[in-house]
DNA sequence: TGTACATCAGTGAACGCGCGTTCACTGATGTAC
DNA sequence: TGTACATCAGTGAACGCGCGTTCACTGATGTAC
């Protein structure tokens, strides 16, 4: 293939972080470095002329995915009103039966928990991890609500009804606990 | 070493089990046969006279775990009032930093959720997760509280904390959790 | 602007290693007499 | 009850394979003149 040019370096660099960040929450951060560059359209040799190594990948895709979670939220209006509203949507969207299916795509708080437990630990996707749970929770919050405990709801129910895909309760989860964090924003509590 | 005694046998098969149904939770089921052996006390060369795979073990420790689960439970009286204080109980220690520090003794819902999502899916090990899940909520289900959203609380603030565990948000994370659900049980909600 | 050459992103074979699994071997256990 | 022998739980070397990582090679890109 020969030489390639500057901007399609960086740009390929991109598409791996981007695929990695995908691939980690679909299936984890056990994935093979040849299957990672694979389903990024290249060959494994060239990954470590862009990553010092697995683990360098590792971090940097995961404050990739943090950074598109923060993101996300920061479209939305930021008058009381709005807050209010998107937090709702954000809710329904978070315990929908498309966002169980689709951790590709989703949230990393709930996807590379198991990963973070697992790892090491003073490692930079480790710092990323704690930051954006912490910010996620924080967005949550309300005047009457606690965002930690909403958090832990949500990605309870949502790695809940991963786990028990195929079974009627995974629906049941769900709508068990959209019910539940519905109910108390309408009632005030 | 030579032959062992058939009652021998039994007891090693049982204790790979068991030392299995413990480092399954605290370390996934991706720990080699290897290591598995080398933790009850045995070489890898004999597992397979014991077990048709790993996969085949995977199923039996985790049946294994939930058992243990479904039978701590029983331990607990049967009226009413013992009912409700063995469940605070529970939610204590639950939500507790030992619990979050010991996967390996704890909660198969919570620890094996990931190893669960990532698997095929029609194996022995899912459908035993499956119905520890439902019993786990029903038992902890009152005449005001749904059991299904208390698991959700209970299982997300345990594998939050441990996938933030080093930072303070940790235990802000498990008294958060403490918090929301003992208050709603002593307002009776 | 053209030309000559150094650079280096990407390739694919190869490395040592650990995985799940197999197998020849061992010798104490279990059994047939 | 004793003896002879078949059984088989456990051992440890070996299997093919996939892992993370290295490396000689390639040829288009970037650069010095």
């Amino acid at each position: 293939m020969g030489r390639v040019s500057q901007a399609q370096a960086r740009e390929n660099r991109q598409r791996v972080v981007q695929t990695a960040s995908r691939l980690f929450r679909e299936r984890g951060t056990h994935i093979s470095v040849v299957d990672l560059m694979k389903a990024s359209g290249l060959t494994h040799g060239g990954f470590y002329k862009q990553f010092a190594s697995k683990e360098a990948l590792i971090d940097e895709a995961t404050v990739h995915a943090f950074g598109e979670l923060a993101q996300g939220r920061e479209d939305d209006p930021e008058q009381h009103d709005g807050r209010h509203a998107a937090q709702q949507a954000l809710i329904e969207r978070y315990l929908s039966v498309e966002h169980r299916d689709n951790p590709a795509e989703g949230c990393p708080v709930a996807a590379l928990a198991h990963d973070m437990a697992r790892e090491p630990g003073a490692r930079e996707a480790h710092r990323a991890y704690i930051e954006g749970a912490g910010d996620f929770a924080d967005w949550l919050a309300t005047e009457d609500h606690d965002g930690i405990t909403q958090l832990c709801t949500m990605l309870g129910a949502l790695v809940l009804a991963r786990a028990t895909k195929g079974s009627p309760l995974s629906e049941e989860i769900l709508a068990a606990a959209r019910g539940v964090l519905m109910e108390a924003r309408r009632s005030g509590r």
